[in-house]
DNA sequence: TCTTACAGACCGAACGTTCTGTCTTTCATT
DNA sequence: AATGAAAGACAGAACGTTCGGTCTGTAAGA
């Protein structure tokens, strides 16, 4: 038994193993998105997936294991997102600054520049929430509130994962009065709200709604929010209380 | 045949026939709250009801009748007492009223009294949503995204249900800017906030959190409602065009 | 008498899980 | 480098259980 972990990454089987593995969680989203917690058989899974019933249960013991998973990349993802479209939204502010300079009105993106919390929001609900994996994500949290196993399993990560996914943000804006604690508050109702738009996804009549109730909501929040100025953005004050490890990022438990 | 309206509500047999149906979809209910929408079976029901299984389908030929006819009472229910509530607000109001004459202070209930919006959004989370009927009515609302029959079944009466909610409240509330439509609106996002709160409040660390999210977004939405005045209380002006029947509630079709 | 409310056995299908078997990769030993 | 045993990746049959639904029988009210 060499180490399991140098195993994973470099040798053959272990990618292998790491392709199959995110290949099946890949058809579990797929399956929560279109059939539901209580449609997404393992039969389903496997059929989806492709593979057999044998090397299904050969990577996850149990369906536990298998939602358990594939929540844990579905988080993890929901995560990266966020980090990651920091680029997107540097780009964003480049663009207002330069529509700014030359008169504002017919610059395309305008109105999105012009306030970038409700652009923010308008994009996180197209991209990340209201997508496969958000939709899935959606099935899974409903879940766990019912499965036990499910819920011993995950309580903790999902506990975890909302300061988390406020802490990603908070690099980039913060709170127009009160500290950052005020703004980690703000994103949270954020993200509530953005829960609750998507229960109503299928069910509301007009898609064109969502839109509306997207932009009233961004518009009624982001007055509480500002970007974080290029000054504190090299200290974002991260942790609650200060004193915790100024540098790397929390590890999922 | 005799009418079947009169047999349900008169007669000994129309009598107990509707508790049974009323006992029923009560464990229905229960078995949402408790196993979410995979875990309620007819078994399960059957067993919570403390009926036999004959019983159960001769008043259910099919489990998706069983969920249809339970959320069709959860509906009812929400709009109900959104509707009766309003006397409780009225009494809530006078002792504003009063508290107001001697120095707010320190009369007990001032600070709900001090914003009936928040007051109210406070009392629906605690007695409405993130109640038994509540919680079930999340695991229907879910379930209806990806199960067909049930869409079909539901959709056209959940599309309704969010603007019947909104006539409900009209009556006492409106727009502090903007016209009923736009209180109407404002309503749609506070109850999408609450639905994406029942989401989180199996896995917030603290329940605690939840009191201050509600808090928190009661105080920001506040400022865009507020208690509608007597003299146009007597005209809500209800209806989005103005063009339609101006009496009588629209019927569940 | 006739309808209907209810009781409970029964059915095939689908569920999640266990198990046996085969083939490939890995790695210590030569 | 060659090799042979161990480990692991997968395939698929089979398990007992539970699912939703049907069907027959019984008793009571209309």
């Amino acid at each position: 038994m060499s180490d399991p972990q140098r195993q994973m990454q470099f040798t053959r089987k272990g990618r292998q193993v790491e392709a199959a593995r995110a290949r099946i969680c890949a058809a579990v989203v797929v399956s929560l998105d279109r059939h539901g917690y209580a449609g997404t058989s393992i039969n389903r899974v496997q059929e989806i997936a492709g593979v057999s019933r044998g090397a299904l249960t050969h990577h996850f013991p149990s369906r536990q294991a298998l939602v358990a998973e594939t929540a844990g990349r579905l988080l993890q993802r929901a995560i990266g997102s966020t980090e990651s479209r920091r680029a997107a939204l540097a780009r964003m502010m480049e663009n207002a600054a330069r529509a700014a300079g030359k008169g504002a009105a017919d610059v395309p993106g305008a109105e999105e520049a012009g306030d970038p919390v409700a652009a923010w929001l308008l994009r996180t609900w197209d991209r990340v929430v209201n997508s496969r994996e958000g939709r899935a994500l959606l099935e899974i949290l409903v879940a766990t509130r019912t499965d036990q196993e499910l819920h011993r399993v995950l309580a903790p990560e999902l506990a975890a994962w909302d300061g988390r996914m406020s802490d990603a943000i908070l690099d980039l804006f913060t709170a127009a009065e009160g500290g950052d604690e005020e703004a980690r508050l703000l994103w949270g109702l954020c993200r509530t709200f953005l829960r609750g738009l998507l229960i109503q996804e299928r069910f509301v009549a007009d898609p064109a709604v969502l839109q509306l109730y997207m932009q009233r909501f961004a518009a009624i929040i982001s007055p509480h929010l500002r970007l974080r100025s290029p000054a504190d953005a090299q200290q974002p004050a991260h942790r609650k209380g200060g004193a915790e490890k100024p540098a790397g990022r929390r590890k999922a438990s």
